[in-house]
DNA sequence: ATCGATGTCGGGAACGATTGCGTAAAAAAA
DNA sequence: TTTTTTTACGCAATCGTTCCCGACATCGAT
């Protein structure tokens, strides 16, 4: 079953001229005369002519088209990131095409050899949690793949990277729980590979030394899997709700952190924000909803996706290859609502 | 910018051969000698020859790509779809190009134009709220194009169609409100236009029948636009709130629906389950973590995206045209959770 | 009347891969 | 030895499009 295209052959065949006199004429060539153009521009709108892009991209040796890796579409944070790349990439005439690695580095591997055996123009990445070797990356970079990384950036290639402004989204959270009267704050973290992870934990650490209080390391706990897996941030908070001296609030440095420690809670019946109090990242558009309603630094993911796209485009369409590359911040948001609010606070 | 791939025509020249014989010797024609084919292998593995799938596509008339065009990738039922589609297309060899309506009829029409011009070989659909007029899809589909629909299916075309049991679902979910002790029952309901409208409708109205529950259509209530748009459900709240004999119980039949039933009660300090029961349509994963807990009947969503996407792979590769359609329907699954146990009953 | 300039258009190669057909050399049969 | 068959490979067309050349015709200038 298929159905068969109107070709520029057609369009010659039934005007008695040659395809190169229709190319031309469809392209506006100043070599063909007005009423020829007018011809063929009318006939072709009449039968709907569409030129080929495979045929073109076999031409011009570009796909048109650009390949995105991420961890899970499923993610809030994703899906709106992809809005945002689809939003600029359709409008300059570009394909997305989306892969996920399940935070999984194979799977990650594997996606990354598929895109590139699809011939794409260029590729946007978020790394998983688990990939500590970039090769699969930097190795099709080098050979002149354009990439640009957004969020979990890599420091293997010098590209483009788009990212939330973590460190700060970080310090201000924990800000927020010093001010509102806790004490010993816990973070949740991702995996140690992760850029996020680290500069999430620099603002982190940043907020407690600003507010002169000591940082314990018996604090820190880390979710290799970012909290795909509900077993490991179980364990985590195990781990901190044997300590003698138990937090009484944490800052929860990832989606899947955030949901899969409330999920805990109200699994062990630990109320929050009475006994823990949280705040999270979180692209979520219903944390408002949840119980209690949860406090969240959010990222411009719509936004990030939009400028990734951008670069990544202007990248592949550069007649000479780029040098000056930037990373670009974008501010991160904070929503404070009720699972950060002091029990001596409240009404 | 870009990175050049290695071509049969270089292993061609190395190996001093021609281009036939050297594509031959990898698709391990009989015409070629064995040892032919091993230098020709090796050389080619050595160089990390991949073949070039545009000029495959040129050749073949046939992308290995298929769209899908569903209303937003942001909901949890759709991208857990798309995770069943791209699991099976993958695997067979085809790429995945996903675009959004996000409810808009224009934005759905453009979308299909978008992917027939970037010569899928066939597409998914879901049909946005809007949708009422489907010649954009019927008139591909009647060139030649195969198209499976998924979820909200259409009467236009003949051809596969994969849809949860909707009717069954609701009759569940309706069912299980009046065992609960549940006297008048109202529901959201989405866009007319839509087929799932229609099915759960019915499954709605046949629950009250067989209970002998009179039905009353002033507590029918639609939001043409899925709850996409919050004042809407407002609205339709509104109506329902000033009714002199009040609903003691909700059927919110779609996902948005449920969640902004649940922010209009949150915002109206309307208290659930007690003011009012609610048991909806959703696919989100954090149901557990609302305030109540969220009873939800569940799509098979992953199950519902592999079984399209199989089933539209087979027409694209079936020898000769398909003729015995038939819709598949697969179990929707209910979970009761607090949101639809009734305060006479609660503990 | 001849020449160059200009305006219009067609021929054909190219992009990368496949494939039907032709053919030389080697092997087998006569 | 001659004829036939087999083996192993090359040539060239093809997919749809673009674009470099070359080929005319017309026209103004000399």
């Amino acid at each position: 079953m298929k159905f068969e295209a109107v070709t520029i052959k057609d369009i010659a065949k039934v005007l008695g001229l040659s395809t190169s006199t229709v190319s031309r004429a469809l392209r506006d060539s100043y070599e063909i005369s007005e009423e020829t153009k007018q011809l063929v521009l009318n006939y072709a709108k009449e039968i709907n002519y569409r030129p080929n892009p495979i045929a073109l991209s076999l031409k011009e040796k570009r796909s048109r088209s650009i390949g995105v890796i991420v961890s899970e579409i499923a993610n809030s944070f994703f899906s709106q990131a992809i809005n945002g790349i689809e939003s600029i990439a359709n409008s300059k005439g570009y394909n997305v095409i989306i892969t996920q690695s399940l935070e999984n580095y194979e799977r990650e591997v594997n996606n990354m050899q598929f895109l590139s055996s699809r011939s794409i123009d260029g590729c946007l990445i978020s790394v998983s949690t688990e990939t500590k070797d970039f090769s699969h990356i930097s190795d099709l970079y080098n050979k002149g793949l354009p990439i640009v990384c957004f969020d979990r950036i890599i420091d293997g290639i010098d590209t483009y990277k788009v990212i939330a402004d973590n460190f700060q989204g970080a310090y201000d959270a924990t800000t927020h729980l010093i001010k509102n009267g806790f004490k010993r704050i816990a973070i949740l973290s991702n995996s140690e590979y992760l850029s996020i992870t680290k500069e999430r934990l620099a603002g982190y650490k940043k907020a407690l030394e600003d507010n002169k209080i000591k940082i314990d390391e018996s604090l820190f706990q880390q979710c290799y899997h970012g909290g795909m897996i509900y077993e490991e941030v179980e364990q985590a908070m195990n781990n901190l709700m044997q300590l003698k001296h138990r937090p009484d609030a944490i800052f929860a440095s990832a989606d899947k952190l955030t949901t899969n420690f409330m999920r805990y809670c109200k699994t062990k019946k630990i109320h929050i924000p009475k006994d823990i109090a949280v705040i999270g990242f979180s692209n979520l558009d219903l944390t408002d909803l949840l119980s209690p309603s949860l406090s969240v630094v959010r990222q411009p993911a719509f936004e990030m996706g939009k400028v990734a796209a951008d670069l990544l485009i202007k990248m592949i369409e550069s007649k000479r290859p780029i040098t000056d590359f930037s990373n670009i911040v974008l501010p991160a948001q904070i929503f404070e609502r009720e699972s950060s609010v002091h029990s001596r606070t409240k009404k």
